[in-house]
DNA sequence: GTCAATGCAAACCCTTTGCAAAATT
DNA sequence: AATTTTGCAAAGGGTTTGCATTGAC
C-alpha cells in the first residue's frame, strides 16, 4: 500500500465512500494523468482490471457528486474528467487539431462575477463557472 | 414576406445555403427565443411545420458549419444552440435550480488570452473561448 | 450484519448514415 | 438542369436502469 493509496481511500471514505479497488485504481489513474480524460479512454485504461463500464459511468457520477472529480466540456461528444484541484482554480488551452491540452490559472473570476452580477439584476450568486480557450498549438499553427 | 424572412434568407444564400421554409422557421424560432435552445425545444416548436428530427439535427449542424448559430454547453446532456451574435461576444449566467439563463458582457478575453499564452509556451493563438457562470437566481437563492 | 458497489443484460436516448424523393438555386 | 435538402428507416454510440451477487465497512 503506497503514499497514494493511503491519501485516496482517506479522501474516499471522508467522503462516505467505499474505497474499492476500482474506485483507488481510477482515481490514481485521473491523479497520474495530468489532463483530463473521457470516460472512453479510462475505460481502456481499466482493461486489466476488468471494470465493468456500467461501474466506471456510476464511479464517475459518485465522484462527481462528492466533489472529487469535475467534469469538463471541450465541445466534442465526450465530456472529459480530472481530479478537482482545492488549491488551483485553473482552466484549460486545447488544441483544436490535435487536441493537446495545457491548463492555465488567472482567469479573474472575481472581477467578472462582479461585474456580470452588475448586468444581470436577476441573479443573486454565482457558485461555479467554466473556461476554456481554444486554438492551435506551435505544432499546429 | 416580413422583414426577417428577408434578413434571414439573404444571410443563408450568402452561406451557400437554400432557404428553405424549415430553416427560415428554425432560424426565427432563435431569433426570437432570446435565450439557448436544445434540439429537443427546437424539435417540439417545429411540430407544427412537421420538421423531421433529422432534418433539425442536420439543419443546426450546418448552421454550425457556417459560423451562423452557435452551441454552447451548460454541464447536462444536451447542447444547447443560439443564433452567432457578430456584435457581441456575450456569455452567460445560469441558474442551476430553475435553469434560467442571463446574458452579461466584458469577461476581458483579451487580457486573459495574453495571460493564458504567457503561463503556456505551448501554444500559439487561441480561435475560440467558452466561458458559462453557475449560480442562483435570485427568485431560487 | 448492514448497506453500498459491482457485474451483467437490457433498455434508453440522442444522434448519425444511406438512399430515394422533393425543393431551391 | 444541377445540386441541396428533406423524409424515412435503420443503425450507432454513449449512458442508464433493474436486479442479483459481491464486497467494504
Amino acid at each position: 500500500m503506497n503514499k497514494c493509496d493511503v491519501d485516496y481511500k482517506q479522501i474516499l471514505n471522508s467522503a462516505h465512500l467505499h474505497a474499492t479497488d476500482e474506485r483507488l485504481f481510477v482515481v490514481e489513474l485521473l491523479h497520474r494523468a495530468l489532463k483530463p480524460q473521457t470516460s472512453k479512454e479510462i475505460f481502456k485504461k481499466c482493461k486489466n482490471l476488468k471494470i465493468h463500464e456500467t461501474t466506471l459511468y456510476r464511479m464517475l457520477a459518485s465522484f462527481k457528486e462528492s466533489g472529487l472529480v469535475k467534469q469538463i466540456d471541450f465541445g466534442g461528444k465526450l465530456p472529459y474528467f480530472e481530479l478537482a484541484d482545492m488549491e488551483h482554480d485553473h482552466h484549460h488551452i486545447v488544441c483544436t487539431h490535435c487536441k493537446k491540452v495545457s491548463d492555465f490559472t488567472g482567469c479573474d473570476i472575481d472581477k467578472v462575477v462582479k461585474k456580470a452580477l452588475a448586468q444581470s439584476k436577476e441573479f443573486k450568486t454565482i457558485t461555479n463557472h467554466s473556461f476554456e480557450l481554444f486554438g492551435l498549438c506551435k505544432k499546429c499553427a
